[in-house]
DNA sequence: CCAGTTTCCTTGACATCTAAAATATTTAGG
DNA sequence: CCTAAATATTTTAGATGTCAAGGAAACTGG
């Protein structure tokens, strides 16, 4: 996808030295998000089949679903890493399903509590026992030591680049 | 996110038996879901700062750059795993801006060349060694070997994926 | 040669997403 | 108390993505 740097750019990480070779960076970044891609894609069209729903609305009652009291949008908005307006549009079909509900924060009237109803709380049980069983089919060519391992690997890298961006901005 | 199912479900694999324990896969699979989804709104934010630019447009021209002679619209769509409506508007975009150009197809009339011109190579080139950089950086936390690792387990997921969906469909 | 099908591309309707502006409320400082 | 800044949400415009329908050209089997 791309030339090769010049081998000039320091490693701003402090223990590991001899690292990255330029092309090997870039190719395991395009494997990692070419395998996300697809069992995510896989994920979209089983929910859109089986359920006719899409896996933002799924995402955000996942949200919803360990907190009975509800949470403000913003709290969604923070949780689910999208912008308020996202957040909106999404609640507002939930809402015309009659899967969630928005009621007054009693504290705050500016805020808006979101809270699934009976039956988004049902449709989602159903919903996340399948999507569980989806997943679980997806890694289950890895043995339970392997996916320790990429678990481990990709925390690395995530609190790399969270740092990283951290110090940029 | 979600509960645990009873341990009911077969490991349809041959090899690995008393592989992956039900919450085991889904937190990995949320964990790479975030970890890519970081680096991914990283470079988009970095690819608009200091290029004006978004990541779909530079897919695209990535795919063109190694191709002189141009691709077809379709083969643009196969190849960034999109549908040709979304290449339709994307192109449109670039072919404004003049970093391609959308040209007929000598051998078939139906169709058409999309190539980089000029501006858009040089364009592109600028961009890409940049984006190669960030790249570089936020796997730098890892030796090579875990590089090494890190590929090949993803690359095991994959293929267990792209086989299990041709299965059902 | 030609009707039927397939392929290539665009268009239209709609769901997601972001960024930025607008509104309403709360909070902080004087 | 009262203004100024911060916070919570919605709205708008625009890019990205899907799917399905439509037009043009190419292929296929008589």
């Amino acid at each position: 996808m791309v030339r090769a740097a010049a081998a000039l750019n320091p490693v701003p990480d402090a223990e590991t030295r001899a690292n990255t070779d330029h092309h090997d960076a870039l190719r395991v970044w395009l494997r990692m998000l070419a395998t996300t891609t697809l069992i995510e894609s896989h994920v979209r069209s089983l929910l859109q089949e089986r359920f006719d729903t899409t896996l933002p609305r799924f995402d955000l009652m996942a949200q919803l679903e360990r907190v009975p009291a509800g949470l403000k949008m913003g709290e969604l908005s923070r949780r689910m890493m999208v912008t308020g307006g996202n957040v909106t549009g999404i609640t507002d079909q939930l809402e015309r399903d009659g899967l969630v509900t928005r009621s007054a924060d009693p504290e705050d009237r500016r805020a808006l509590r979101v809270r699934l109803t009976p039956a988004g709380r049902k449709a989602f049980r159903s919903m996340a026992e399948t999507h569980e069983r989806w997943i679980v089919e997806a890694f289950g060519t890895l043995a339970l030591s392997d996916l320790g391992r990429l678990a481990e690997l990709l925390a690395r890298v995530r609190a790399h680049v969270r740092v990283s961006k951290g110090e940029r901005k």
